[in-house]
DNA sequence: CCCATCAGGTTGTTGGAACAAGTCCAACTG
DNA sequence: CAGTTGGACTTGTTCCAACAACCTGATGGG
């Protein structure tokens, strides 16, 4: 009976086919453990690994008393980071830090986000990145949770040389409009940014406060802020779910 | 006996603490089923969840008959699409096609293609970007494997709309140096790109060309390249291993 | 009529068992 | 000594069983 592929590899081939056909739909129920067992003569756990296989793959998702059904892809949100709008906006300093809740605000949806600062000493790649000693230096930490219409959108933590930031409104755990702007206002002005995007598996932590279903990867984006000597001001580090947004970059090719 | 939290769930945050902390290195062996099974007292159902999680998270990879091990971590490579450097090349029309292969090889590593062209309709979405009509459109369609001493890498589709590119080289199944460098040379001179970078898990296929381990999402690298008029003229999708690459962008500010 | 309760259905968790398939190394054979 | 074989070990697949947790809709009481 050795077949070369498992039963459960099978099983699952044919559910996602029935899905990429579009025989079953989105957001329509799949059938349940039980009626599969009969209907592929299988047991119980060979039929949940199928179905593990495609909550994997992010295909499905299953609710405990309420059945198995076939995800809807989101309306993903566009995250434009792109250079022609930095450029847009003349002389701007502005980071993104807040524009991002007007940008939200202007396209009719509900920005919410949650602010907790707090100066401690950053990650070692952090620190790396803002040229400080990992082991001695202090940052400024301004961890974000931000909500879009009530529903958890990305996690965004910045992070500051504590000694360029010390007194200023930065330190507030209050929405601040233009972080970039303050910067500005101590003669900080950044200049050019370096934006890195990482792909991985959420952490429990992550995927906790992004109430993620399983499945759903993330992109880390890390952006930079250095000031024309090429000094680091800033890190900024955005947890994106993979489900929820495109990140969007305008590169002029000339 | 009712835990709040599930038993596996327990022990899978045991072992990550492990892996975490370091007191199991990348690269080293975990306890087998077996000793976990006597050390949590659990059964092996139980047990395999737990590792099963781990595997999910990309923290640790299985192997049939050798064991469990810590996954350690791929020396990422650098993949940059920035703005300076398509920039530094003064009035470079080169696509990022095959300067890829010109890159590689200059940090001493191997790279090796296999490339495959057809004709054939485009899927909606690229159609929709190059705006041409998804029923009846016919694009030529580059794609490319790409490997790194021997390993796969990523995978790159390119698309180009049919009536532009006929009768040119790109419709040979040759390496390319400069596919940006033909388009020009046919009066198309793509003027700016549009990236966008979206975050998912891999489809069965691509897992399978990549030998990409359980828990590896992927990163969608779409790029749009259009002339001055705004027309685009060609698609190019990368499907890059989250565990292999790093997307950089330098932004200038102002 | 409205609301609380309950029964049934569904997925989640855990235990147990057996065999398959792959790896590794030691012992054996030629 | 080289190559093969075999056995022990490890993860992979599949079955069975029972209970827990949760949801939904129906039932029945107020």
């Amino acid at each position: 009976m050795g077949e070369q592929t498992p039963r459960y590899h099978r099983i699952a081939d044919e559910l996602r086919h029935l899905i990429d056909t579009g025989e079953l739909e989105p957001g329509q129920q799949l059938p349940t453990e039980h009626q599969l067992m009969a209907q592929y003569d299988a047991s119980r756990n060979t039929i949940r690994l199928a179905l593990r296989r495609l909550t994997d793959e992010g295909l499905v998702v299953a609710g405990q008393g309420r059945g198995s059904f076939v995800r809807k892809k989101h309306p993903a949100a566009i995250w434009d980071w792109s250079v022609l709008e930095s450029r847009s906006r003349h002389n701007s300093t502005h980071s993104n830090g807040d524009q991002w809740a007007t940008v939200v605000a202007e396209s009719g949806r509900k920005p919410r986000q949650e602010v907790n600062v707090s100066i401690r000493r950053p990650p070692t790649e952090v620190a790396e990145q803002l040229g400080l000693d990992p082991e001695t230096a202090l940052t400024v930490v301004r961890e974000r949770v931000r909500y879009v219409d009530q529903e958890p959108y990305a996690l965004a933590d910045s992070y500051f040389p504590e000694e360029l930031v010390r007194g200023t409104p930065l330190m507030l755990p209050e929405d601040v409009s233009a972080p970039g702007g303050v910067l500005a206002s101590s003669g900080l002005i950044q200049e050019h940014y370096q934006d890195e995007i990482t792909v991985r598996m959420p952490t429990r932590t992550e995927s906790e406060k992004l109430g993620l279903p399983a499945g759903t990867p993330v992109a880390v984006h890390r952006r930079t802020g250095y000031d024309k000597d090429g000094r680091a001001l800033r890190v900024m580090i955005t947890v994106l779910p993979g489900d929820r947004h495109i990140i969007r970059y305008d590169v002029p090719a000339e």
